[in-house]
DNA sequence: GGCGCGCAGTGATCCATATCAAAAAAAGCA
DNA sequence: TGCTTTTTTTGATATGGATCACTGCGCGCC
């Protein structure tokens, strides 16, 4: 077990994301089973990885890795929600996903190929980059599972382009509700939401717009829209009921 | 050994793009080295791999991958050009890359998650998925490199999302020159290519249409326009020269 | 309770790019 | 080679979404 269970032993034996464990779920987007980032890793393991690991609390809009920065160090979120994005010079923005309880971020690149900003309060663990390779090495089932989950956001990133390139605003809108839904696991794989789910939208219309490539005005209107049309209901505005779904899916996929 | 061994004693042991395994670059996007997909095995392994792959040839315009269909087979290119897309039912269609030598495809999820046809005649080495994941664990050199190849699509992706969701037409088609000589290694690094390189671009302006997310006339337009600003020359269809590729850096990033 | 401030919604206008139309150039093909 | 077909370029017009301007709401704070 070389250098990880030398670190393990200094530091309290904080697994990573050992919560997530049991929350295993299948995808709706390609059918695969993707689970909690660890529980690919016995508890030994991860106690071991946790020693290698730096215990981090954000606050809410901390921002802690930057676009172009040499890429010192790698992450797993605990809990919280961050938002990955990328900037322009002028101030134009585009956020290219959200990571949540058990996703790694910083993988990828010498330097950093994005931006990463806390969106709520934020606890996660901070790796140096120079031990990647070794990890790896050492803990074969993590290889894998990060085969797997980059094949995931590969294909999550492919849907992203299309949105992004080929569809309008009200489409837009009405692929990331029911994208959303199955993020918090309101449907199963591949499924639509029943009629009347309530999802829950931590995002502001700013997030939202800079993740669908549009204006907070066309995100608002696009919405209002869907509302007036009787396909949602918008209680709070971190609240959206999908009276519809099956509207929505005809809408978000250009049939009907 | 096990199973590829015994099926490649039944064939002809040609290795998979064996031809790609000199030619290591490093890549300007994220300043890591990618190498041909297979330069991280061995000619022993290259051939047992080989073995199990049955080999085929397209003419060019040949669907051979279609999104939503079961995920019987993964690829990997040995020469020639794939373009990967998505569809909308109306017809809009969004490429989100294109797989040259050594790239695989079809790696992710139970159904294809998108579809590849070929560009121009391609030569390909098709393998059961079913095999993948023995695969993986008989060569665990070859899972590294899938790892590295799938962050380094990821990063890919993310670049493409932000000149999707944010750049305008002008940038987009600077961007994609600018990334495109990288691809033909044309420039180096992160550099840019020296004034007056010649791209040689075999994509027809719906390809590029397609890609940059926007219609084959502004893609004419936008490459008229920097044609009469003196960035450019296009002496034939199928061939750019970037007289001024800092100006085209300029405008891509926003910059000046 | 009232005040201030940031965020969200809505209306009016504008503009970048799509759409429609046609000419010009290139690629097949007999 | 000349004819046909397809692709590209260019022009004219339309439009979806951006921009600008303002109103309204929620919430913390005094």
């Amino acid at each position: 077990m070389s250098n990880f269970g030398r670190i393990a032993s200094l530091r309290p034996p904080v697994a990573i994301n050992l919560a997530e464990r049991s929350a295993a779920s299948s995808c709706g987007d390609c059918g695969a089973r993707h689970h909690g980032m660890c529980d690919a890793l016995s508890d030994e393991e991860l106690i071991f990885l946790s020693g290698a690991a730096q215990h981090l609390s954000l606050p809410a809009g901390k921002l802690f890795m930057e676009e172009g920065e040499p890429a010192q160090y790698f992450y797993n979120v605990n809990s919280g929600t961050v938002r990955l994005f990328k900037a322009l010079p002028d101030g134009r923005r585009q956020i290219t996903g959200f990571a949540g309880p058990g996703h790694f971020i910083g993988l990828a690149g010498e330097m950093n190929m994005i931006s990463a900003e806390a969106m709520e309060p934020v606890r996660l663990c901070r790796f140096s980059r120079a031990g990647l390779r070794s990890m790896l090495t050492e803990f074969p089932a993590l290889e894998r599972k990060l085969l797997d989950v980059a094949m995931h956001e590969i294909v999550l990133g492919q849907q992203q382009m299309l949105l992004l390139g080929r569809k309008t605003a009200l489409e837009r809108i009405s692929s990331f509700l029911l994208s959303w839904a199955q993020r918090q696991e309101i449907c199963g794989p591949g499924k639509l939401p029943r009629p009347h789910a309530r999802l829950s939208l931590p995002l502001s219309r700013t997030d939202l717009a800079d993740y669908l490539g549009l204006t907070i005005e066309t995100v608002s209107r696009s919405l209002s829209h869907l509302k007036k049309q009787g396909l949602i209901e918008i209680p709070s505005i971190h609240e959206i009921v999908l009276l519809r779904p099956q509207a929505l899916a005809d809408i978000a996929e250009a049939a009907g």
